[in-house]
DNA sequence: TCAGCTATAATGTGATCACATTTATCCGGG
DNA sequence: CCCGGATAAATGTGATCACATTATAGCTGA
């Protein structure tokens, strides 16, 4: 039974209003964002649901959507793992990042009112102080709702679910990038990003989006740091 | 009973090493590329399930994985449609593949060997034969096969999924766009590429991908044209 | 004629079960 | 000691059923 690691999910206690299985997709979403289950590592629909204790069904729902959303991968012979990681992968997945998100950015930027604009400097300043706290999980959360805010103020934007996917296979990563960051700290890009936009300067604001991706995802640039990274993160979820 | 219409789904006979649930789906995937099944029509899980001669539960399973690549759209009731298109959307949709593809294909280029050039070249050639009888599904096909091969070339691709995700998005009117080239054709945009990838030229690369979508939905720059096209595929589905 | 309420039908959700296939365990022969 | 095959356990798949929720039709009253 050591050959299978725990598995050390959270309980997270269940809404009323949201459906079983929209609660087993949130706590496997998280898991796999936080890195509490470790790429590799065969996942089964009756374990899950005894740990869950709910019946096969809405695992295995909830399952298949996190496979189409490239957070899982179905393998061949029947079974689902958290997709390993390597240096090419996460480059490609970087690189992506900074192509629809610039993208969007760029997109979005028209619709952006003073409303919205005020929203966006609000959260710049909670990231701050979550950067003083020293707070790792507030910052990401906190830095993809900059991101989301920004995206979302194109009424017609459809490339959100496509940024979440992707959000979503970088997965803790992103969490070790903050720590990272937390550490070299050296331009606010997204204040970088603000002044752009009072500009209404397009190309600026891309310029600011891309230095964000890549100041948060730099260590990745050296194939061994990554890798030291990648073992990092088995550790810390063994522990 | 006039309100729903017949939904004359395709009967497509199923492969036996295939799941149920895996027919289901390609069946519903292919009918909403087709236009077969119309935007605003309320499916349900019963009367497809009947319709198809199978229990609820692979179609349950496949309409939540084309509701989560965005192929339908889950209403906040419990209703599933085909989501409207609107000329706005449109323009998001065509922007983001430019975005996007331009993007893989400059990241496939320097993979594409004599080998994958050589089926890019045939690809192309039989497009141009297609072209010469007027089979516009045949067209659509191939040009797919023609962007899926070039853009796989790289192998650590991870922009295939979402790439899939906007053709499904652009469904019917991708066949739309294939009829209206066929009348105005003007340009070779896969010998513009071919050229390009042979020259390791990046930028040319990306222009004429650029062009290639840009002649094939360029219809959809007027507003009250894409309407019309709107209009007629909804004609067409009730023929 | 139409608004509002009620009863009935329809729908999504989730549990349980049966079956075919795969994976794991164990044991004997090399 | 290791390899390979037979038996047993586990797994994914799909069908059926019960229940709560929602939509629809029908009816009453103004």
């Amino acid at each position: 039974m050591d050959k299978k690691s725990p598995l050390n999910i959270i309980p997270d206690p269940r809404d009323q209003t949201e459906t079983v299985t929209q609660w087993v997709y949130r706590t496997l979403r998280d898991a796999v964002m936080n890195g509490t289950v470790l790429p590799g590592r065969a996942l089964t629909i009756r374990e899950l649901a005894a740990l869950l204790d709910v019946s096969a069904m809405p695992v295995r729902e909830a399952l298949r959507l996190l496979a189409a959303e490239n957070a899982l991968e179905l393998l061949g012979n029947r079974r689902v793992i958290v997709p390993e990681m390597s240096a090419m992968k996460f480059a490609e997945l970087c690189e992506a990042r900074i192509a629809l998100e610039t993208h969007a950015a760029a997109r979005a930027m028209p619709y952006i009112d003073s409303r919205r604009f005020d929203d966006l400097t609000e959260l710049d300043a909670r990231i701050d102080e979550a950067q003083a706290e020293g707070d790792l999980i507030k910052i990401t959360q906190l830095n993809q709702q900059f991101h989301r805010t920004l995206y979302l103020a194109n009424p017609h934007d459809i490339t959100q679910p496509l940024i979440e996917s992707l959000w979503l296979q970088l997965g803790p990563f992103m969490r070790l990038a903050m720590a990272n960051l937390a550490d070299h700290y050296i331009a606010d890009r997204h204040k970088e990003a603000l002044s752009a936009i009072a500009k209404s300067d397009a190309y600026a604001l891309k310029m600011a989006i891309t230095s964000d991706i890549r100041d948060g995802l730099a260590f990745a640039a050296d194939p061994h740091l990554l890798q030291s990274f990648v073992i990092q993160s088995r550790q810390d979820t063994n522990a």
